[in-house]
DNA sequence: CGGCGCATGTAACTTGTTACATGATTCC
DNA sequence: GGAATCATGTAACAAGTTACATGCGCCG
């Protein structure tokens, strides 16, 4: 039985700081966009779950909002939102889960897909999706580069911030393969339509 | 409306030749595994409905059983299996998929989330992980490498052959690049469990 | 004669996406 | 005042996996 890996993820993050469902969607959309990936469909309900279950405690916006108020001064959000933090059972949990061994990863590329059975069709046509692609993974390995950059910046500030290096690593060292790669056949492309 | 591709997979290769099921499922899990993956439950019920749609025919074993008894001697297979071929609106179909732009890759790497939050446990156990996932991808990518070889021996016989090797190509950069950072990151751990 | 690979299928289930609804706040 | 972003949610649906069932042919 195959099964969902959302819990953990919310785990995982909320082991380091209380957060919001939508603070954790912000996350995982920048952070680890370039590793995982997670839609609000499954991401409240299974909040909603795991605070049934213990794991996860629901701190709703009045409470820290009472909290805030004696302090005075401009907060820094005034809007209602729902924290969320980390119980024991919730950390026992992660940490099982962190010890087993992780399912191969899943990847799907539709312009390899495309590549494949493009001899039917013109080269120019699949030059411009290569492009495409090459262009929207030049900025997401900017977006890495800057990331890197301020973590070393503030380097050694959290425990993490050595894990979290090797992680962007990866992220940079497979873009730059996939701009490589992307740059050798565009040219490859461009002699075949020379022709 | 996101929709399923598991038409276009089978429409694609159908173009090249004609194949079973099996023969489609069997060709996915080689050559495309780096990059592209089905299951029996998608694939089965879509032939049905491609063929119900008129994208594709299907041969039932008997007649092209008939077809090859004349010829005599021992045939390769007398196996029961339903051949399947492209019919023109299929051709057609699958010209206007690939003329689309393809949809952003879809990725998750549960071991690097794993590595995410990996503070709160042993180095030794991601390591572990690490060392899992390197000897996998060291596995596939000598298979990247037969099949580039095995490619190179009969190259130009088909059209496709070399945009096939730059696909087969994308994936050894890929790997390679994968292998790389096992290695960096596994000595990055060994320093870490020293002290 | 037992096990493996060939071959086809499906039912039950889980997972994941999308579209929609709602409303506050902030910034221009 | 209107757009963008913050913020939470869900219902309907689509996609995808898994476990099971069945049976043949081939090889040792």
């Amino acid at each position: 039985m195959k099964q969902s890996k959302t819990r953990y993820v919310i785990l995982g993050l909320l082991s380091e700081t209380d957060l919001s469902g939508y603070e954790i969607k912000k996350i995982i959309d920048t952070r680890f966009s370039f590793f995982w990936h997670e839609s609000y469909g499954q991401l409240y309900p299974e909040l909603k779950n795991l605070a049934r279950l213990g794991r996860i405690r629901e701190t709703p916006a009045d409470a820290h909002m009472l909290q805030a108020q004696p302090a005075g001064g401009k907060e820094p959000s005034k809007r209602e939102k729902t924290l969320y933090s980390l119980t024991p059972e919730g950390r026992q949990e992660l940490l099982a889960w962190l010890a087993e061994p992780p399912e191969k990863e899943s990847v799907r590329f539709e312009l390899l897909l495309k590549m494949y059975f493009s001899s039917h069709i013109d080269a120019s046509v699949i030059h411009s999706h290569i492009r495409a692609f090459r262009d929207s993974h030049r900025e997401q390995l900017a977006m890495l580069d800057s990331f890197q950059a301020e973590l070393l910046r503030i380097r050694g500030e959290h425990d993490n911030h050595e894990d979290v290096l090797r992680i962007i690593d990866f992220g940079q060292r497979v873009y730059k393969a996939y701009l490589d790669w992307c740059q050798e056949t565009m040219g490859y492309l461009e002699r075949r339509m020379a022709t």
